[in-house]
DNA sequence: AACGCCTTCAACCGCAATTCG
DNA sequence: CCGAATTGCGGTTGAAGGCGT
């Protein structure tokens, strides 16, 4: 009762965002504001925030309504472990581009900048600091490329389809728009009871086969280089050859001149203790 | 069963970048 | 060109659930 009263606040700073007269909802959402929303962009489309949030009956800012549609309630979005495959690309990725998370998430399809971010922070961060390195130092990256990442393969290899986490079934996009939140109780209505009437609404939007549209967008992104000579994703053995030269994109994000992309496998030092403690992790 | 600690991740915040009138 | 509004990004927080005692 408690937690619900303080969802409820009452704006007092005229500056918050285009925040209603009267009141602001925060905090985690319900169905109910979900179905609303999820119902006003069926009708109306993405973008325009604020008016999204002035006129379909949330209590919420522009900002809340786009965040928790792109982070969760997207028909694209993966729920779920990420595979090794997604893991392996994501410390590919943040070893060129830093913390650049919405540059990192539109290489992984269905995945949020929110969600590698957190993983980033709660994994590996956490890993870093068990071996008193830091995430970002280059003896850190080192690790990752001679420990991590040759596991990750191997992990790979072990288990070749395409589905190699332990508890990840990929949902299709109708299942990722109504699996229901892990936070919700049973009890509680769900949203698949929902689903007809929101398909049912007339509007434009279509539920996307599948994440067409962000390797849409990545392949649009000049920006960003094609992580294959087509453009397409690394498959696994591809990613084996570029391990074989595994710093060789290290470059300026890693100070460049002092770091040797040719260096010996036999310069590689590591306790084995360490080793298989960073594994286990 | 009850408690406290730890981990995870959804959601918030402030700021920067972009778009619009 | 300029200022306001909107959108996007990255860092941070805190609620909730898991787990050990």
């Amino acid at each position: 009762m408690e937690s619900i009263r303080r969802n409820v606040i009452r704006s007092c700073n005229n500056n918050d965002d285009n925040a209603a007269e009267s009141e602001v909802r925060r905090g985690p959402w319900t169905i109910e504001e979900d179905t609303l929303l999820i119902h006003y962009i069926a009708c109306h489309g993405e973008g325009h925030w604020n008016n999204l949030a002035k006129y379909s009956g949330l209590k919420r800012t522009g900002k809340s309504c786009r965040l928790r549609w792109l982070n969760y309630l997207k028909p694209d979005i993966k729920r779920g472990n990420l595979t090794p495959q997604e893991q392996l690309l994501i410390l590919e990725l943040h070893s060129k581009w830093g913390n650049r998370w919405s540059k990192i998430a539109q290489q992984l399809p269905g995945r949020t900048d929110n969600e590698i971010k957190n993983y980033w922070r709660t994994r590996v961060e956490k890993q870093a600091k068990q071996l008193k390195m830091e995430s970002n130092s280059q003896k850190f990256l080192e690790t990752v490329h001679h420990l991590w990442i040759p596991r990750l393969l191997q992990k790979m290899d072990q288990k070749p389809s395409s589905s190699t986490s332990s508890n990840y079934n990929p949902p299709s996009s109708e299942e990722a728009l109504f699996q229901k939140p892990c936070g919700s109780s049973s009890s509680e209505p769900t949203i698949e009871a929902n689903q007809s009437s929101i398909l049912s609404c007339g509007g434009y939007y279509q539920w996307p086969e599948s994440s067409e549209s962000v390797s849409e967008e990545a392949g649009n992104n000049c920006d960003v280089q094609p992580l294959n000579n087509n453009g397409d994703f690394l498959q696994v053995d591809q990613l084996q050859l570029q391990l074989q030269h595994p710093f060789s994109f290290l470059g300026a994000a890693c100070g460049g001149a002092e770091f040797d992309g040719q260096m010996a496998a036999s310069d590689w030092v590591l306790e084995d203790d360490v080793a298989e403690r960073f594994w286990n992790f």
